[in-house]
DNA sequence: GCCATTACAAACCGATCATTCTGAAACACG
DNA sequence: CGTGTTTCAGAATGATCGGTTTGTAATGGC
């Protein structure tokens, strides 16, 4: 009953997300979002409202990639620093763009539509305290190199994750992160 | 014997600065430039060249605090666990602004102008060596725990360093950083 | 094959971008 | 107290921003 659209939706989203995600938000033109997505500006207009509304589709659907690998990973039976060893291996796929969409967000607050540096925020503590849950059961399995506290701990494994998103963009290659990886299990881990 | 300039060259960068930090490269626009420094757009020109040569300035002064602070502690004799610790927890400096500068830059790749993302990798590259290096004489004074590599080691307390940057944008607080620190270095201490 | 409906492509819009220019203001020197 | 020089404030400038409108192309139902 009328034209058929020659866009996929969410074909158009991962591609805006990836140019949000090299350019951050200001840097990706409207210009640049019709040619890299190939949707022309009307269709973008009304699918998504606008450039606002179409950063939030992307990080949306990125913090649901995130969080869906996070908790897949992080809430296998038994809890535990396999657990956290397997993620934190897991986060290199993050090298083939530029970081993680996540903390760019977080590191343009000022600049990102509203609410979408709070979203940011609380995936973040979602994924905490999921490393958490996995820690606090460690401990329980004996696991855990004892004499610090376990949500320390929890948070220090958070901010060595993020701290390796960074690596990533300057330049650190996979297998140097590995061997950071390492280095904080062999530490972790009861001896 | 002409009309004497009403600011002072590095007063105007650290407010640039400020406004870069917030902004990011491209959020930061010369009117709000403008405005926030209190020169007025000819003698910008005529001091910096431009937007992006006050950016190159602004980032040139930050990394030459950030190094000094860096190399001031961690060359402290002897070279240490107490360093390491004494510069991580230096770190909080940054939250009363938003992250780190470097950082900042970092992720932003691909908008700020040509060379300065590499001026970023390379003070990134300083910082590491100077925590290998109090890890490489804490190891030959017998204060790190045994079990992993020094290089991985040395990664690792850069990593946890640029994560924690990353913390205080999210709003965690400085006691909870503190905890991060201290578990971190509990972890590294031999027992 | 015609019509209603929807998506398409591209022209158009005021606002704002970084940059340049213009003319008045403020000093040092003769 | 002029005069030369530099800074100052703010008005142009062309380009480009995000957003809107317009007319054309492509379909399903009749």
């Amino acid at each position: 009953m009328a034209r058929p659209r020659l866009y996929v939706r969410d074909e158009v989203i991962d591609k805006a997300m990836e140019l949000f995600w090299r350019q951050g938000y200001e840097g990706a033109h409207l210009q640049a979002l019709v040619e890299h997505t190939g949707l022309n500006r009307f269709s973008l207009y009304k699918e998504f409202g606008g450039k606002a509304g179409l950063f939030e589709a992307a990080l949306e659907r990125f913090l649901g990639f995130l969080l869906a690998q996070y908790r897949q990973v992080l809430t296998q039976a038994p809890l535990g620093l396999e657990n956290i060893e397997a993620v934190l291996k897991s986060l290199q796929y993050g090298s083939q763009y530029y970081g993680c969409f996540m903390l760019n967000t977080l590191t343009q607050k000022d600049t990102v539509p509203p609410g979408a540096f709070e979203k940011a925020v609380a995936a973040s503590e979602e994924i905490e305290a999921l490393y958490h849950g996995n820690l606090v059961n460690a401990a329980a399995r004996g696991q855990v190199n004892a004499g610090a506290s376990l949500s320390g701990l929890g948070k220090m494994l958070q901010t060595l994750d993020q701290g390796l998103h960074i690596q990533g963009l300057a330049g650190t290659s996979d297998a140097q992160k590995d061997r950071v990886i390492a280095a904080a299990m062999s530490l972790l881990r009861a001896t």
